[in-house]
DNA sequence: ACTACATTATCCAAAAATTGTCAAGTCTAT
DNA sequence: ATAGACTTGACAATTTTTGGATAATGTAGT
């Protein structure tokens, strides 16, 4: 989800995986992996995209989190009702 | 969360701690900490509990997995956006 | 205050999950 | 066949989570 979001960008942008994991400091092919959702991105890399692509960082840090909620609940059931508490809750 | 629940039933049908860590098979300092919130219940033991309070594994199993989520998204930004995002992708 | 019992706190090792690195692999175009 | 872009898998390094032992604290009764 983030990870098609940043591939997404990155294409539109004409830039080689291993140019922008240059940017990020990392390696090409953990970035890879990042992008097809194999491995999460890291808080801060997130903010340097948002720096990187001119995006606010309010859009890509919430796609982020919801694909970390997403793991967490995966396999789960009750999904919905949890997630509607988890909403309550911090209200 | 969920352990405010248990303790509350523990409380109301006069359970000693230490009882209950038996039937669970568990150390009586655990369940303690998982009473208060310091440690995650198992799914098993939520499970059991359900079954041990005649409860619905649902009630409980939901409270379990809104901790869990609270857990993930804690010391984060745009939690709501998060949440509500996750909650339309699992539809 | 002393005892007995219930609960909580702290510390540390074991286990599990996450993350990073590297090399080998696929695929496409020339 | 070679080169370039990307993907994958194996493994090591690191971090997080977990369990258990034991010490500390709280609480009620005497």
């Amino acid at each position: 989800m983030i990870g098609d979001r940043i591939r997404e960008l990155r294409e539109k942008n004409n830039v080689l995986l291993r140019h922008l994991a240059a940017q990020l400091d990392m390696d090409t092919g953990m970035l890879s992996k990042m992008e097809r959702g194999d491995r999460f991105f890291r808080k801060e890399d997130i903010e340097a995209l948002a720096r990187i692509f001119k995006l606010s960082e309010e859009e890509l840090l919430t796609l982020w989190l919801a694909d970390k909620i997403i793991k967490t609940i995966s396999d789960e059931k009750y999904q919905e009702q949890a997630l509607k508490l988890a909403l309550k809750s911090i209200k």
